[in-house]
DNA sequence: ATGAAAGCGCTAACAC
DNA sequence: GTGTTAGCGCTTTCAT
């Protein structure tokens, strides 16, 4: 008989064999306590939760994951959980997961894309499935890594039929919005655009290459900005160069940055210059003024997208993508040239 | 020789024993090249990583943390990821245990009380050590919830010891406040109260009750309100009535609310009615006009706490409670007295 | 340098 | 109804 090996675990929580031998009973048997099968003897179940009681006992979600082979958990990838699109998008996926009886597990990546698929694949490697939320990293990374970390979703990027996807029709909103401002009488147009390798930016670029053709004769200046309030509250001067009667903010962030600084500036919105936002962040009801913007489904992405998701889990078909097309909201930051 | 147990999985990743086989060694030998043991053939090592590449095989983090004991990655619990407040300390814990080589994975309790301390022991139990950011539970359930977690640190909440904790002096932050306010010649307050149950409004009561003492002469009304924006918002009607011409909201959020609907109304900011917040959330520098509020140093927060939680996860002593007190920070919506 | 096998904590098939 | 035991995928000791 060969002797014990022995391995000392770092730190040693109590486990299910603590119970059954303080209660007299096989591992089984409290594994049947816990997960509530019927068959087992009233006065033996007392005395297995008398002993879960007793050490605090709570099982090991890693040890169950093991050997059931499934967690029932999924995790989701968030580039910057400071801004309030993701999170919104984070919760729509939080609550329908949850009503389908999956928790949901985040990790932000702090807009550091070289570890976003290290990260994906760490996630995935703990979960039943992970949701990737419009991921930084090149098309062919992503490409690369979606194979490894089947069941995927992925939010604002687009994979070729590699993976479930919802996305958000930006191309289609730009031009709304910028259909209003010429309504409102305005021709000179300021874009301010966001990051350099954003997909969404791109989209919105796009939808104003065709705007302009159809509208030979409004003038529409694309100014690189970004997409913090800082990039919106720096955007004035350039603004200002421009001749523009309106703005059109990358998202609401930037369109918020911009209104500060206008303000600042004795600017006043819309009289003087009008400015819309995109995403219709909770905030930008209350900002002074209110801002008008794309409002954009952010919850009912998520959800959309946790339902082809779990049809995944369970083996389901691939549906095609989901498209939202947000709509728009006027509120005061728009009016008249003038 | 008995049959082999058939126990169906519902989705079957790549393993070490694929790789093993494909690359005709044992799983410990590919262990070893995973782990980059240096004892390995190249040529052996070769062939396996090359198995590896084939078959893109990732370890799974479950049996990794099962058989090591330890899964150098921590829970942080967050009643509300959409409160710039808690992601602002969940990035300084992140980053300060990224810098230890530890991951991060975060649960959203979407506010459900309820659902705290299950979501606390789950996440644990996957995790060497958990923080709870500003828990909502009672503290009779957080102090019979603090030993099942052990190692636990909280924020924002007092736990007699019972867990690692650092958090914020409100009651001083409050003062501070108060006090500039009375500079500007104010004596009729309102205090925008925040939720009934939240810890660190009774702190900011407490500081006001202090306040009162020494400043005898100072009328400070508590106006019930709430944390969100939309209770800023609302709050105008009774701040009008109360006939104040200052305004202490419970944090910046309500701040912003009100400043939204003060817009509104026409009531100007700070020349009819001074506003301060509390926590100096981003955006906070960028409202018209800027917010005077109490800036807290949250990214420090989540480092200290990590700090204390890596000492606790190696075994170490429990330091005392860190306490952060926050700076005043003076804008522009603060002003004499009308 | 490599492999065989024990063991991490749990579940479930099977035997009694 | 309850216990025995194999096995989930991995790491590590021990033997070779």
């Amino acid at each position: 008989m060969a002797t014990k090996r022995t391995r000392r675990h770092p730190v040693r929580q109590t486990t299910i064999s603590d119970i059954a031998e303080l209660a007299g009973v096989s591992k089984a048997t409290v594994s049947r306590v816990m997960n509530g099968v019927p068959t087992v003897a009233e006065d033996i179940a007392e005395r297995v939760r008398a002993a879960i009681d007793e050490l605090g006992y709570t099982p090991s979600q890693t040890a169950r994951s093991l050997s059931l082979g499934v967690s029932r958990t999924i995790g989701v990838l968030v580039p910057d959980l400071s801004n309030p699109m993701f999170h919104q998008v984070l919760h729509g996926v939080h609550r329908a997961a949850a009503a389908d009886g999956y928790r949901v597990l985040v990790a932000d990546t702090l807009e550091d894309e070289a570890g976003e698929a290290a990260s994906a694949i760490d996630i995935r490697n703990r979960t039943d499935a992970v949701v990737l939320i419009a991921p930084r990293m090149t098309r062919p990374e992503l490409l690369d890594l979606l194979p490894r970390v089947q069941p995927v979703a992925v939010v604002n990027r687009t994979t070729g039929r590699n993976a479930a996807v919802a996305q958000v029709d930006y191309a289609t909103g730009i031009q709304t919005l910028a259909q209003h401002l010429v309504d409102l009488g305005h021709e000179r147009i300021a874009f301010l655009s966001g990051p350099e390798a954003s997909r969404s930016n791109h989209e919105r670029l796009r939808g104003l290459i065709a705007f302009r053709e159809t509208h030979p004769d409004i003038e529409i200046r694309e100014l690189a900005c970004g997409s913090g309030f800082e990039d919106g509250y720096r955007a004035w001067d350039a603004v200002r160069g421009s001749g523009a009667t309106a703005v059109l903010a990358f998202n609401d962030i930037v369109a918020l940055g911009l209104l500060g600084r206008l303000d600042e500036e004795g600017v006043r919105v819309p009289d003087d210059l009008s400015v819309t936002g995109f995403d219709d962040i909770p905030f930008s009801r209350y900002s002074a003024p209110p801002l008008t913007t794309m409002t954009v489904d952010l919850p009912g992405v998520g959800a959309a997208v946790w339902r082809e998701l779990h049809d995944e889990i369970g083996g389901g078909l691939r549906r095609d993508p989901v498209v939202f097309t947000p709509a728009l909201t006027v509120r005061a930051s728009t009016g008249p040239r003038p």
